[in-house]
RNA sequence: GGCGAGGUAGCUCAGUCGGUUAGAGCACUGGCUUCAUAAGCCAGGUGUCGCGGGUUCGAGUCCCGCCCUCGCUACCA
């Protein structure tokens, strides 16, 4: 028995999110979890938004309304996104309204400070007089200093690709406002990364079996690391405790300092919610607590090396991850999701005509495990057609209006030498059985979608073979026997498909006749013959109907070209 | 520039420590079946494993070089 936390990164509180981040870091966590749960497992799942930054006070301040209510809207937005994935959180919350938060990122500056983790350094920074706020590299446009190019932004030239020094942009202007920004000193804190690395992190690092993708892209960046910036001139964010600013006003944790600190102001508000104050420390503070913190790929720096310094540097016992299942890109139809450019599905429309469940499992049967992957409307109906209506959901109509029709809609009896026999032949003969729960353990997602479907395969292939349509004329107490087999068949589907598809494979239990939450049933793993039917002969199936929708050429065509116009437009 | 990941059948991809005639799904063709959402089952593969070298008894797999695609490059989060 083990026990994990899990979090997802914590989406940026400044937009609406999109299929791309949905299969990065929040279908693939609550995947995970529910199997855990399943195997029973404790887990417990956190997220929230992250809601402090220089670009939410552009984004407010361009919408003319307030910072608390500009997040508190994106807050709303995003979780009703969740919601309709079906992706369940024990606890969502934001950083700029989790109760503990702002004491609790106060005092992990503060213990980094005790520690000798912090240095304090004077630096020149670009600041903007009219909007009267220092203005963050990206916020500055102006002439690059390598290949002339106008309109180059502050922290890269969009032309010649040289990563840029803000500060040395010829006519550089203020890139919401237009006006000039002047140079102005400024002292910030850093966090000292290599004394950390040095310390412990580095070691730690070393020392850890990460998915491929994260151990090379860290090794490179243990070998050259630098102090960080931890601390911003803005009104927005969590301050700079009062007793440590050495006079210095104005200035506010660093927007990806406090992020990250979220999940653990989040976990403790779970833990105050449940009335049990102290029982956020059984999952923080507890050695044997696995961390998983899921992902995309952008996030890696944060989560594998500054984030872990953080804790490590408390020197308080917080746990350190156990793993980073980091998702490389996701994006549709070729190209990059792009809010900006109407590159995008709009998702309103999407969840009226097409369903959750299974664009869940087409989500998770795509995503980019190893390298970038995208979104294809084609396959998205090859998906749902081929691998859930005609596997899985044609499989069930079958049996089940076969037995409505011939066995009054009651699970037909068997006897335990038929039981034995037919084990046999289902479980030997019809195919490999293989069992989807390791490989999303080892988060390889599209390997488990494919083991699932590979199990509804089996069943096709034993109702073919055993023919219970030619048995009820020859042996009807066999014909009996190999239904109810096949329920027992659709009963372990069920179970199987709980982390993909839980309202889908609640849907399909009741149909069987099963009662009370599916997930109840615990995780079916390979059956073992003799031991693995669980719902009882004579038991009344629910009400039959066809789990998934087909999807058809015209409806997926137009999406095509909606997409496409709307980009156009 | 630096770093990383990919390049395998028409399409999407899997290939663990190097080891038989390199696999799966989809698509396509033929046959069977008629319980079922025009669903199901069976059968069918002459692939320069990006290119060129090398190591080895043996390379898709390891080493070197090159070509192509994509991503990241931390003071956006």
């Amino acid at each position: 028995m083990t026990r994990t936390l899990v979090t997802s990164a914590l989406p940026y509180a400044n937009g609406p999110i999109h299929f791309g981040h949905a299969v990065g870091a929040y279908l693939p966590a609550d995947c995970y979890v529910r199997t855990l749960r399943m195997l029973g497992e404790e887990a417990l799942f956190v997220c929230g938004t992250d809601e402090h930054g220089f670009a939410i006070t552009v984004g407010a301040e361009n919408d003319g309304v307030e910072y608390p209510e500009y997040v508190a809207r994106w807050r709303a937005d995003i979780k009703r996104t969740f919601d309709r994935l079906g992706i369940e959180f024990d606890v969502w919350s934001g950083t700029s309204i989790s109760p503990h938060h702002t004491e609790l990122a106060q005092d992990f500056f503060r213990r980094l400070s005790e520690g000798g983790f912090l240095i304090k350094r004077a630096s020149e920074q670009l600041y903007c007089p009219k909007d009267e706020r220092f203005l963050a590299d990206r916020y500055v446009l102006g002439t690059c200093y390598v290949c002339g190019a106008e309109d180059a932004r502050g922290d890269e030239c969009g032309k010649c690709g040289t990563w840029l020094d803000a500060t040395r942009l010829v006519e550089p202007r203020c890139r919401n406002c237009g006006s000039v920004p002047e140079k102005r000193s400024t002292t910030h804190w850093y966090l000292d990364l290599p004394k950390l690395r040095d310390a412990h992190i580095g070691e730690w690092f070393q020392g850890h079996p990460w998915k491929a993708n994260v151990k090379a892209f860290v090794e490179n960046m243990l070998a050259d690391l630098e102090p960080r910036p931890i601390t911003r001139d803005m009104g927005w964010g969590v301050p700079v405790p009062e007793d440590l600013a050495d006079g210095e006003t104005g200035k506010v944790l660093y927007v990806w300092f406090d992020a990250p600190i979220g999940y653990i102001s989040f976990t403790r508000e779970w833990a105050d919610a449940k009335g049990e104050p102290e029982l956020w420390k059984r999952y923080w503070k507890d050695d044997s607590t696995r961390l998983v913190h899921f992902i995309g790929k952008d996030n890696i720096p944060f989560h594998c090396l500054i984030f872990p310094s953080m804790l490590w540097g408390q020197q308080e016992g917080y746990v350190l991850p156990w793993q980073v299942p980091a998702m490389e890109f996701y994006n549709l139809q070729g190209r990059k999701f792009s809010t900006s450019r109407n590159w995008t599905i709009p998702l309103d429309a999407f969840f009226e005509t097409y369903d959750a469940e299974a664009t869940r499992f087409y989500l998770l049967s795509s995503a980019p495990e190893a390298a970038d992957s995208e979104w294809r409307w084609e396959e998205f109906q090859r998906c749902v057609n081929t691998s859930l209506a005609d596997t899985i959901g044609n499989l069930a109509t079958r049996v089940l209006r076969f037995v409505a029709k011939h066995h009054e809609g009651r699970i037909p009896a068997i006897s335990p030498g038929l039981a034995e026999e037919l084990d046999r032949v289902l479980l030997e003969e019809c195919g490999e059985l293989s069992d989807p729960a390791p490989s999303i353990l080892e988060f390889r997602f599209r390997r488990a979608t494919q083991e699932l479907i590979a199990g509804a395969a089996v069943g096709n292939v034993f109702i073919d073979r055993e023919a219970p349509w030619a048995l009820r004329k020859s042996d009807p107490e066999r014909s009996a026997a190999v239904l109810n087999t096949a329920i027992q068949w659709l009963a372990w589907i069920a179970r199987a498909m709980v982390p993909f598809m839980p309202a889908k494979a609640q849907d399909l239990w009741e149909m069987l006749g099963g009662v009370g939450p599916v997930e109840t049933q615990g995780w079916p793993g390979i059956p073992i013959a003799g031991s693995w039917r669980v719902l009882e002969a004579g038991t009344p199936l629910g009400q039959i109907s066809p789990p998934f929708r087909k999807l058809t050429d015209e409806e997926i065509e137009a999406e095509v070209a909606a997409l496409e116009a709307r980009a156009e437009a």
